[in-house]
DNA sequence: CATGAATGAGACTTCATTCAT
DNA sequence: TATGAATGAAGTCTCATTCAT
């Protein structure tokens, strides 16, 4: 891949070998959330994937494993960014929210990722140290990027004070909820598709945010 | 069990065999609940149920089955209630929805039914026979419940214009996605566990129902 | 097997299932000393046994479950009944020996169970549990047995003084190596076997017993 | 390693080539002798040369032919030294057996080798290519050895007249099981450890060569 | 010669389902 | 109707062996 790399073709193997990891991730992904963590074969991860069951345990030493790299890689980096994009955001906490939102929809709702949150929440409960791994990794960061944002607005006189959490919470929800809901029965034809996420979106956010709103004084 | 129970009314023994299906159903529910679908053991079930792992077959063809009964007997009767009361109701719009959000936490957000909501989500997929049934049974009288009260809110000029489905897409997320929170993260302790669920709930309510209100228009 | 079983019969399948541990125990002797313990695969002892593999299950949670039950069944009881026939004895301390170390060659040396021997030393390396096990289990009751005797025959003046563990060591390892090398070597035709069993068994009596006698006081 | 290296004689690389199959050989010996034959990796032998596994297969076409090259080679060289030593020897015959299963002991039962024993013993049912090569190699050489001791005794007096090979076995056989019983049970903290070897082996001479000898008519 | 990524058969164990009693 | 012993397919993971580089 690296052009500089000492021999100039590396030919096929080598440039298989640099990209099974990603290859390995992609399929698990896609094969855990149409099927769910416990009803994955570790076979059928490895046959998307174009390799033998024995590579697959070549990279990843057992099913949980694989399972945490797949939510690094699509949740644990996008946190990141957005905690980035809020550092230095310059606009007001309302548009940051609704900014947030609308790219995590983008990149994740909208994406095979999100059925990352069908699995955990379905499944955990089965695999406690995937419960410890998903919290630290995904719940304390999101919810500390979603609070952060309301803290933001509320000091500077946007919004009315409120509990942080449980706003952070209400914000959250109804996306993952719709991205979830998206990936169970948006397999079944004309269930649940009727209602369009983007309208959904904003009016949630329509809503929420109004809600949060200090109501300009009326001069009564 | 003592056939010299000379009992009227078939004794002890039939009363038993007439509650088996009933007593299978608890048993698999509350199963079903802890563990998922594919976690729980039929062997289990029949235990819980005092029976033998046969007797469970006696009644139920397989496992599926079986799961679908569970599904079938403990939604479909939780939608009716609803309805009944936002039918005859008096007050504000406002008053109603929170009446029947704070209603359905209490019976059934707060209670093991909600963990079926977990369980549908997460396999359903696998079993596109419920999907259906889940969609009819549930998802589309509860929208036609909510989106009713909101428009009898627009209706009323308590409530700004705005689209039916999504509004009660995002009045009913939170809540259902808080009780399936914490039925998956609910066991794991220290997690999850630090947000108060009734706070959340008056949190949502004051945002959305602030959201939907028609501003009062200031100078009037 | 009781005669006061209500059904006086009981049928096939009632005697197969009370006799299924014996041929399971059976099965897995012959296996486990033919084939090493990692080497033999729990297919073929159910195959073997007649069973299916589940079936195997049914009876001992795991390999080395079955193992143990195997060394307790062909083992611990021999040392049991050692040990009572020692309690009671009445003859000379040589003669007692020399009816434990023949009993012991007719009972486990001369059979399959002499093989067991093999198997503990070849491998208890790799399971720690059984090495354990078969230490509590074997190694000290056999000992205190052999040393008993040995302590008797000091006391009742019939043997020199002489460090118990390590006599007891002398007196029981060439048996026990002869009947573990039988079983190496008693597949290959022609080797090993032109060594008498008994004529060993007698000579090793005859040189330690008379080692450890008292020499008759020559009138000096 | 270096192409540079201007050294003669083919410089380091040729040697480390030349020396291979002995490295593995060597590393192969210590794992058996630890883990057994079936519980030894392949991996590890390799890494414990410090060659690639695919270099292993290079110089011995399966973990079968490199298990017997280890046994070939390491038993073989074990039997001369003893004749050597037996035939110049000028005391007594009582002092020659002495001597020689003292020196085994030192050479061979208290170091890595005699794990060998363990290893033939419990594996060469799995193997009747070694059977018979052990039994030429080793116990018939050794026999020849022992006997030949016991002979020389009675022919010179020392010793009462006694069937020589089964003297001989009682002579081998309790050094050679307590150096097996130190491969399996010495790693097991607090067991078999009790024992004293250097205790068992004077306590055994004691018993059998006094069983051995003419006992000194008493009046003289 | 040497490497190490890749393979795939096969190990132990589980569990939904059946059926003789 | 009720039992529970029996089944065997299927799951995760290991490891001896191969082969392109």
């Amino acid at each position: 891949m690296n052009p500089s790399s000492p021999s100039p073709d590396a030919g096929p193997r080598q440039r298989r070998k640099e990209a099974r990891p990603q290859e390995l991730l992609d399929a698990a992904l896609t094969l855990f959330v149409e099927k769910g963590f416990a009803a994955s074969r570790t076979d059928e991860v490895a046959q998307r994937a174009g390799v033998s069951k024995g590579t697959l345990y070549l990279y990843y030493p057992s099913k949980e494993e694989l399972f945490k790299a797949v939510v690094r890689q699509n949740l644990s980096s996008l946190i990141a960014e957005g905690e980035e994009m809020a550092s230095g955001f310059e606009g007001s906490s309302s548009e940051l929210l609704s900014c947030l939102l609308k790219t995590w929809w983008e990149r994740v709702g909208n994406t095979p990722a999100a059925g990352i949150h069908k699995i955990v929440l379905a499944e955990v409960r089965n695999f406690p140290e995937l419960a410890q791994f998903y919290n630290d990794e995904v719940m304390v960061p999101a919810d500390r990027l979603f609070s952060g944002c309301v803290q933001r607005g509320i000091e500077r006189g946007e919004f009315r004070p409120m509990p942080l959490h449980e706003v952070a919470l209400a914000l959250m929800a109804p996306v993952i909820f719709m991205a979830i809901h998206r990936h169970s029965f948006g397999a079944c034809p004309g269930q649940g598709a009727e209602v369009d996420p983007t309208l959904v979106l904003d009016t949630h956010l329509d809503l929420v945010l109004r809600g949060l709103e200090v109501r300009t004084p009326p001069p009564q």
